[in-house]
DNA sequence: GCGAAATGCTTGACTCGTCAACTATCGACA
DNA sequence: TGTCGATAGTTGACGAGTCAAGCATTTCGC
């Protein structure tokens, strides 16, 4: 009855709530989650703000505030890059570690149940049309950016 | 490299933001479309408030600002339902059948463009796949509701 | 037919996504 | 060395999702 496009973005809703679920009661957010698993991934050197944001899906300006907040629960700290100014490295804390450690679990379980209905291979198709879905969205976006460059 | 889980919503994602550039362009957002298109689909009769909530994925809350931005574009009316004063009825006006007239062709376009990666018989995949993993999640959802119905 | 529970919706507070505009810094080049 | 353009990030403003709380109105049990 849904069109491709809505039946993805129904699924992946509802599968965002279900993780969310489990993520929320430890008092963050899924975003925050992510970013928190993106500067783990980053070790000890840390990263640059927008780095972060070219990880997630998002936009630059809202990763400024969610990384405030990330700083007022003491979940990562930050510090300006001393060689170039304008810069300024994001690293995740012990405390955002710990926090980190005792999600891996409960998030793989949540993501695993939200995808029962799934045989193996039937998740291996998925992915594999996700992908390629991903991979031609991507050109496309790019053709457009080309054709806006050039008409500027 | 993803989990079958972040390959979903990061491929929502990016559809979404697809089209929902073709639906700014016009001055509304993609949820405010979302809202036009059911209400349409109701008819002349239209839909109590929360009836169109639940036919979004969203949590009720939202909805009643949703409609308060939509009624100052004049593209609904609302008025209490007399037999029963509880309910708001909402209706599409003149002005919204026309703005979603003209969303309805480049919105189509723009989901065609976003997955033309695919073939069609790819299309009936994803889609069987999809629909598959909603069921089985309403299914664990209501579990879940019927757990904790129990122990309160 | 009256009080209590259920229903339908709204409001407040907070998080997040996004656009436009702004500040600070760096780099290159005259 | 001083200026100009790019780069990194921040801020303001608004739409939206979500929880908890609240206000009518309706319905149910007695």
């Amino acid at each position: 009855m849904d069109t491709p496009a809505v039946a993805l973005m129904r699924t992946s809703d509802l599968i965002r709530r279900a993780v969310a679920v489990v993520i929320d009661a430890q008092g963050i957010t899924l975003q925050q989650y992510n970013v928190l698993r993106i500067l783990r991934g980053a070790g000890a050197d840390g990263l640059p703000t927008l780095e972060i944001a070219e990880r997630m899906i998002e936009q630059t300006p809202g990763i400024t505030r969610l990384l405030d907040r990330l700083e007022a629960k003491k979940l990562v700290r930050r510090e300006r890059c001393p060689t170039d100014r304008r810069q300024v490295t994001c690293r995740i804390s012990g405390d955002g570690l710990k926090l980190l450690a005792g999600l891996d679990g409960p998030v793989a379980e949540a993501e695993r149940v939200a995808l029962s209905g799934l045989t193996p291979h039937q998740l291996e198709q998925l992915i594999a049309l996700l992908d390629r879905t991903r991979n031609s969205l991507h050109a496309a976006l790019a053709r457009r950016v080309e054709i806006t460059q050039e008409a500027s």
